[in-house]
DNA sequence: CGGTCTTTTGACTAGTCTCAAGCATTGTGG
DNA sequence: CCACAATGCTTGAGACTAGTCAAAAGACCG
């Protein structure tokens, strides 16, 4: 179905994610708040993925009228449109390496890493701590892992001092070891002022 | 690195990858004639992957000022790169759901089923047959499985007939069941003339 | 023809899944 | 304000997919 629209996630959290044609689910990306989940829709006729909120949300519409106006006039613009789709390709090279390769501790790591980064790059992270409104099942389909995995991997990082939780707060108690559990190397994610730490 | 120029492919197989830091190697995308491999770099000041030929290739370059000229003068082009670089993306989208939800006869038949669609709409497919210099090994590595693994899952989808390979030749003897296999639905990779059947 | 790369095989191991149940937390209606 | 869904988290035992290690057999190339 083609869309005449992309939102603009204001607040809260979404993800991104496929079925299989036998229902099972993989979740693609995880979207926080800056982030544009259906930008390409601006360029491609079919959509190919879903998205869904993972916590209560606050969104703005943009037309694609707009944005191609917008776009026109201001080609600076139109390139750091397609530079943000550009990055986001970048991410899912990432989590194709993550699934691909990495296994257990390692490839929850990775993803903690990057949402630590990214959060913090928006400004959602104090004290290497910051709210994570993810479901350990979410976790479970973007990881692609069962439920049941994940929480005993939790359980492992938790008892190694990797991770602390409480609730939906998240802290990070030795960001080094984390990033060398999960292997990060926050260059994949282009940030323009390299700020490597959370 | 800051890179000047990109690379089209013009014959020759080629992929993209990424090593993890304990050394092991993800290919994220396999490269087909007319691919642009690295387009991506026109707008991302460092690169995050590599790329290596699987075969041998003819490439032609183009400067990233020439790419920049052509974009600003003619804003279809812009556009068409652009898109180029999102269908990109929904691939590696694919790829992330490949590697986290299917399980052995089915990863591999769905890159297949890929593979096919993208080189039948270059012209590369005939009688449901192609040319495919692709090792075991580099499989394994876009799959997420050992070379070992990539084996057995071939040798068990020859004996069920979804597959016969003669040297790096490879035929599809029912192209309908493969993709019943492979849980295979082309729409993301958003083809014009939607030539689902290769 | 020797050397290197690729494919194939076997036996054993490990990571992850499945199934199944119990517990904890939260929000809601009576 | 409490009871009870509903959802999410935790635990255990057994099964299975895929990994590891090691080596042999083919294939390709200078």
């Amino acid at each position: 179905m083609k869309r005449s629209r992309s939102c603009l996630l204001l607040s809260g959290f979404a993800c991104t994610y496929k079925l299989t044609a036998g229902g099972k689910r993989q979740i693609v990306s995880f979207n926080i708040p800056g982030d544009i989940p259906d930008l390409q829709s601006l360029h491609l006729k079919t959509l190919d993925n879903s998205v869904a909120t993972m916590s209560q949300c606050r969104v703005g519409f943009v037309t694609h009228e707009d944005l191609r106006n917008l776009c026109t006039r201001h080609p600076r613009i139109a390139e750091a449109f397609w530079r943000e789709t550009l990055i986001d390709a970048a991410i899912f090279r990432e989590w194709v390496m993550n699934v691909g390769q990495r296994e257990g501790t390692s490839r929850m790591a990775h993803v903690l890493c990057e949402l630590m980064v990214r959060l913090k790059a928006v400004g959602l992270v104090e004290d290497h701590a910051c709210d994570l409104p993810i479901t350990q099942s979410e976790f479970a389909d973007a990881l692609g892992f069962t439920t049941v995995h994940v929480n005993r991997v939790l359980q492992q990082m938790r008892t190694e001092g990797l991770i602390f939780t409480q609730g939906t707060r998240l802290t990070i108690p030795d960001w080094e070891k984390l990033k060398q559990v999960g292997e990060f190397d926050p260059t994949y994610l282009h940030l323009e002022n390299g700020q490597a730490a959370a």
